[in-house]
RNA sequence: GGGCCUGUAGCUCAGUUGGUUAGAGCAGAGCGCUCAUAACGCUUUGGUCGUAGGUUCGAGUCCUACCGGGCCUACCA
């Protein structure tokens, strides 16, 4: 049997993800994962939420709460929110997790082991009024360069010059406004990850079935300026996974934890073993999928993100696996996306901008947001997304094509015939041509689902759904029926049997719908249809189903136009 | 500044190793059907493929320059 373990980009704890954060990981991660297990794989299917680093701690302070409790509380709302958008997760992991801290401190034990680690004295802003070290990025002030007032510590916005915290005039804390900072000396500990830079771009080289976005990253990332880069593992912060080596006090480090982009990759593997651990299975249970020993090797895995994430994928993660020298499993594929804009611009969460997936179930079921994200997944270039395609793809598709199918189907038998399967009557020439076709696309289809080609895969689904509606108008059983009513029957038999394939084959991008027609044919079976012809009789003559409730209600022009209102400015 | 991606019909996009008259969906127009969520089907109008050069028997495809859009650039994650 196939095995895929698919991981998709984990969320940051610090609010609620927009739309363009779905699409571009967790959304194409899932469907994905469904295609997969529809297709018979067994899989394994991770994500977390992302709690460490400066932004949850300070989102923490902002919400007047201790940091664990915020992200406690963030996590449950992450995790409800992925279920209403039917994100198949096998487990919705923590990075905070206790698994994870002792992963964590085990790689980076086994690291030290094998002279990857160096301990670096190095040079940091200080905040004593906020009473921390401020990232780079955390210090504003005017720019040496262009005068520009709210410059930020790693560079200026407005004239995009690289900076140095220390580079910029009147220097502030972005966090409280206070100028009384200073800069003290730190130690850190960093990943060699340069040690590490002829076998990690020997590694990219042998991926050449790798999206062009995925590889172009690393290859900068690898070959810019001197090469790859040393990389700091550590902060000075207290919400963390504490730095130890293995089980050992790593000394000198006592009041400093690793850092976040250090523990986050590793958490694929900590959920893993959460996963176990929350269903009372086995070490090996869960080692299976990652140790190449104990049986990862025949594992697929392949991993979803946004290209922001790129680099820590293809390098940092991977320095971190190969460097310990234990037997862990490497991404095998590693699938990236560009963004969604919103509406002229990009969404935000820091500005509130755009549609957030809280507010998205709230006016709209999570297919009417899966289908159009996914048909329109930002896979060669950014994409956009305006309320005037979102209403006219969904309303034509969903709407017009695939549930007005089912509707007229389901409508006319149950004048005609009842609500039961009629019996009687025999193919002819429209239904082999509809089998053969149908057999052409649904192989397309799978083709591009396996090659993970989203948008092409949506329309290649688009199509099976349109030969449905081009067979009933050529077939035309509501004439048929006056002369032939056994030839009707024929007809109507098959077409709900189109139905049932639809529900199936759609499962993976609206899975909703699909059970709702699943149901409604009162159907059990979810194979998939290795040949047309015999899954066209899956319906078998005098089972009774019933007529579906409007599938996909349309969009109308009052609604798009008070949610265009509604969203056109920035959330509270 | 550097790197990468991108510019094809009104809109969203396909265009395989360069190979006849450049395709699809939507929108527009016409016709048909009347089972259906005023739905469906058929036909059809739209493009000197960002611009200018070059290579070639032949360029949307390769090369160069320029113009426009986007992303990344290592302490946000």
């Amino acid at each position: 049997m196939n095995r895929y373990l698919i991981t998709s980009a984990i969320p940051y704890i610090n609010g609620i993800k927009h739309l363009g954060n779905l699409v571009g990981s967790q959304l194409p991660a899932d469907l994905f994962a469904r295609y997969q297990r529809a297709r018979g794989a067994e899989v394994m299917f991770i994500c977390a939420t992302d709690e460490h680093g400066t932004p949850a701690e300070l989102a923490a302070t902002k919400a007047g709460k201790p940091v664990a409790e915020y992200c406690a509380d963030m996590w449950q709302v992450q995790k409800d929110l992925s279920d209403r958008f039917r994100l198949s997760f096998d487990h919705f992991g923590r990075s905070s997790s206790k698994r994870n801290h002792a992963l964590t401190q085990h790689l980076a034990g086994k690291l030290a082991d094998n002279g990857l680690i160096e301990e670096v004295v190095e040079k940091q802003v200080y905040s004593k009024a906020d009473g921390r070290f401020l990232p780079d990025r955390y210090i504003e002030g005017t720019c040496p360069n262009c005068g520009y007032e709210n410059a930020r510590g790693d560079q200026c916005e407005e004239c995009t010059k690289q900076l140095d915290p220390t580079d910029l005039i009147n220097p502030r804390s972005a966090v409280s406004g206070s100028t009384d900072l200073e800069v003290r000396e730190t130690r850190h500990l960093y990943l060699r990850q340069s040690a590490l830079r002829d076998k990690l771009n020997a590694w990219i080289d042998s991926k050449n079935d790798w999206p062009v976005l995925t590889t172009s990253i690393a290859k900068k990332w690898l070959n810019d300026g001197d090469g790859l880069r040393d990389r700091g593992i550590t902060r000075d912060l207290d919400w963390g996974v504490p730095v130890r080596r293995g089980d050992q006090d790593w000394p000198g480090f006592e009041s400093k934890v690793f850092y976040v982009w250090f523990d986050a990759p590793i958490e694929y593997i900590a959920a893993t073993a959460e996963w176990a651990d929350s269903n009372g299975l086995s070490e090996n249970d869960w080692e299976r999928w990652w140790r190449t020993e104990k049986g990862a090797e025949n594992v697929r895995y392949v991993q979803f993100m946004g290209k922001d994430n790129v680099p820590f994928h293809t390098l940092s993660f991977p320095a971190t696996i190969m460097g310990s020298g234990e037997d862990w499993k490497l991404v095998d594929y590693i699938k990236s996306f560009n963004y969604l804009n919103y509406d002229g611009g990009q969404f935000s969460t820091s500005q509130g901008r755009g549609v957030f997936m809280d507010q998205a179930l709230d006016i709209l079921p999570s297919d009417y947001w899966r289908w159009w994200l996914l048909s329109h997944a930002p896979e060669n270039s950014d994409s956009e997304f305006t309320w005037e395609n979102f209403q006219q793809s969904v309303n034509k598709d969903l709407a017009d094509v695939l549930g007005n199918f089912a509707s007229r189907v389901t409508k006319f038998c149950r004048a005609k015939f009842g609500e039961v399967v009629p019996e009687g009557g025999t193919y002819g020439t429209d239904e082999e041509r509809l089998i053969a076709d149908l057999t052409t696309r649904i192989r397309a289809y799978e083709a591009h689902m396996d090659a993970i080609d989203i948008r092409k895969a949506a329309g290649e689904l688009r199509a099976i759904w349109v030969a449905g509606n081009e067979y009933l108008q050529s077939a035309a059983p509501w004439a048929v029926f006056k002369e032939d009513p056994a030839k009707a029957a024929a007809i109507i038999r098959l077409s709900l049997n189109l139905i049932h394939l639809y529900a199936i084959l759609s499962a993976p991008f609206i899975p909703d719908a699909s059970a709702t027609l699943l149901a409604a044919m009162g159907s059990e079976k979810e194979e998939w249809p290795a040949h047309v012809r015999p899954a066209l009789e899956t319906l078998a003559p005098g089972q009774t189903f019933t007529v579906p409730d409007v599938l996909f209600a349309k969009i109308s022009d009052e609604d798009r136009e008070s949610w265009q209102s509604r969203f056109s400015g920035i959330r509270d």
